[in-house]
RNA sequence: GGCAGGUUGUCCGAGUGGCCAAUGGAAACGGACUGUAAAUCCGUCGCGGUAACGCUACGCAGGUUCGAAUCCUGCACCUGCCA
C-alpha cells in the first residue's frame, strides 16, 4: 500500500464488513503486463476476503489515453480498442471468481460514457472540475512543463476516470478504487467528484511501484515488457524472468504475488540466507506466479524444461522425450543441415544480425549443445541435431533457443 | 497568420564543411567471478564482409561544393512568444 485517502477510515470500513471495490484496466495493448498483475492479485485477495469486486476494462478511457509524463500517446482506432477490450477481459477472468454469491462483475466504461453528449458532459460533469486542480496532477504538470505540451484530449482523461467511479458508486455501490501509485491523481479525481456530486465520502488506495534495489521498475526482461499472455511472453520466458530476480527482491515479490503464509515466507528467507545456491525462494516464486498466470500444467512443463536445460548434466545425455519437451518450450527457428552456426543464431532469434552473431562467437558466448563454438565459420552438421531434430543453441549463460531441422530435401 | 527556436543512433545528448558511423552518458549484450543472484573488473554495442573495404544513417526533398550531420532552398512536424 502506498497511499490511501484516509487509512483509518478505510480500515474501519473494511473491518465493518464487505465493501465494493473496483479497479480499471485500459486496453492500451492486446495483453496485460507485469504491472497489472499487482492489481489483479490485490483484487483477488480482496474478493477472497469477502469483498465485492468490480473489474472495469476501459473501452472509453482506452480511446483517450491516460497522459504519460513523457509524451503524448498515439490514438488507437475504435475497432482496435474494442478488440483489445475483449482480449483483456478474457485475460482477467481466471484471476477472479465471476460465479457464486460473491461473483465479481465485469464492466466496460464505454457503455455509460458513449451515450453522453459533449454538451451534457461539459454541463453535468465538467462543472465539478477545477482546472486549477487538474493541472496539479503529476502527469499533467509534467507535461505542461515539458516541451511536448499536452492535448486537450489527454487533459480530459482524469474527468473520464472520475466519471467511472461516480457511475460505479451509483450503480454498484463501489466505495473503493485501487490502482498503481501513478494512478493517485486519477483516483482522487473520482473521490472528489463523488463528494461534490453525491456528498459521499469514498476511498482510494494505491500500491507502490515495485522496484529493484537499484530503483528500476520490475517487469522488464531484456528491455521487453513481461506480458501475461503466452503469445507475447512464453510461459518459459515468464518462468525464467522470475527465476532470475535478484536476491534482494525475491522475498518482497513473494509477499506481493504469492499466497505463501508468513511461516513459509520465513522459511524461504532462511533458505535464501543460508543456502542461496539452492535458489529455493526463486523457484517458489517462479512456480507460484507462473501457475497463477499460466496454470499448473504449463508450470510443470516449463519447470521440467528449465531443469533439463540448466541442470548440471550434459544435454546429450537427456532422454529423447525430456529433451524434446524442453526444447519445445524455447523459441527458435528452422534451419537445414549444413546451415552455418551464424545463420542459425539469426534464424533462432538469438541475435539481431549476422554481424552480431559473429561478434558473439568471437566473444566466446556461443555454444551448440553445450559445446563452445570458437570457429565463426562453423556449420551445423547432422550430428548436431540431437535425436535427429534439434540443435540447442546457447548465447551467453542463459539465452537458449532451438534450431529445428527442416526437411532438407528442398 | 507573424516572429523565434528545434527535429542526431534504443534513450538522453555533443557535434556547425573534410580527421564523423558520428564525443560523452544511460540502457543493453558477451566474458571473468558465482548460485540461471547482486556488486566488481574486462570487452562489445548501424548493416554486409575473415579482412581491405563497401553500403545505409544525423526529420523529408532538392541544391551549392572535389567533399555536408554541418551551408542554401522548399516541405513536414514539434515548442515558445505575438495575433
Amino acid at each position: 500500500m502506498a497511499q490511501t485517502t484516509d487509512e483509518a477510515e478505510l480500515r474501519a470500513a473494511l473491518a465493518e464488513g464487505p465493501i465494493t471495490v473496483y479497479c480499471g484496466f485500459d486496453p492500451t495493448a492486446p495483453s496485460l503486463h507485469f504491472g497489472n498483475l499487482v492489481q489483479l492479485v490485490l483484487l483477488r485477495r480482496l474478493q477472497r476476503a469477502g469483498n465485492r469486486v468490480v473489474c472495469l476494462v476501459g473501452g472509453s478511457t482506452g480511446l483517450i489515453g491516460d497522459p504519460r509524463p513523457t509524451a503524448e500517446r498515439v490514438l488507437k482506432t475504435k475497432e482496435q480498442t474494442a478488440e483489445w477490450v475483449d482480449r483483456i477481459q478474457a485475460q482477467v477472468r481466471p484471476f477472479l471468481d465471476f460465479d457464486g454469491e460473491n461473483a465479481a462483475v465485469m464492466v466496460n466504461n464505454l457503455d455509460w460514457t458513449a451515450p453522453i453528449s459533449a454538451l451534457d458532459f461539459l454541463r453535468d460533469v465538467g462543472k465539478h472540475f477545477r482546472v486549477n486542480q487538474m493541472i496539479k496532477k503529476d502527469a499533467v504538470a509534467a507535461r505542461l512543463n515539458s516541451d511536448q505540451g499536452i492535448s486537450y484530449t489527454e487533459f480530459s482523461y482524469q474527468i473520464l476516470q472520475a466519471l467511472d467511479y461516480l457511475h460505479l458508486y451509483r450503480e454498484h455501490g463501489v466505495t473503493l478504487q485501487t490502482g498503481g501509485q501513478d494512478q493517485w491523481g486519477n483516483l482522487t479525481a473520482g473521490v472528489d467528484l463523488i463528494r461534490r456530486a453525491e456528498g459521499a465520502s469514498v476511498h482510494a488506495l494505491t500500491t507502490p511501484l515495485l522496484t529493484d534495489e537499484a530503483g528500476n521498475k520490475f517487469g522488464k526482461s531484456e528491455g521487453n515488457a513481461v506480458w501475461l499472455s503466452a503469445e507475447r511472453t512464453s510461459p518459459y520466458a515468464f518462468y525464467q524472468y522470475w527465476i532470475n530476480v535478484e536476491d534482494a527482491s525475491v522475498i518482497k515479490l513473494i509477499k506481493v504475488f504469492t499466497d505463501r503464509t508468513p511461516d513459509e515466507v520465513a522459511e524461504l528467507e532462511r533458505s535464501l540466507a543460508e543456502e542461496p545456491f539452492k535458489r529455493l525462494a526463486h523457484r517458489t516464486l517462479a512456480a507460484d506466479v507462473t501457475t497463477l498466470v499460466h496454470g499448473a500444467d504449463a508450470t510443470a512443463a516449463v519447470q521440467a524444461a528449465s531443469e533439463a536445460l540448466f541442470g548440471k548434466g550434459d544435454v546429450r545425455a537427456l532422454d529423447p522425450q525430456t529433451f524434446r519437451d524442453a526444447t519445445a518450450a524455447l523459441g527458435g527457428g528452422e534451419v537445414q543441415v549444413g546451415t552455418a552456426v551464424i545463420d542459425a543464431l539469426v534464424a533462432a532469434g538469438l541475435v539481431d544480425s549476422k554481424k552480431a552473431a559473429r561478434r558473439a562467437i568471437a566473444e566466446g558466448g556461443v555454444s551448440v549443445n553445450g559445446a563452445k563454438v570458437t570457429d565463426e565459420a562453423a556449420v551445423l552438421g547432422e550430428q548436431d541435431f540431437l535425436f535427429g531434430a534439434v540443435a540447442l543453441l546457447r548465447r551467453g549463460r542463459k539465452n537458449l533457443a532451438a534450431a529445428r531441422v527442416v526437411d532438407h530435401a528442398e
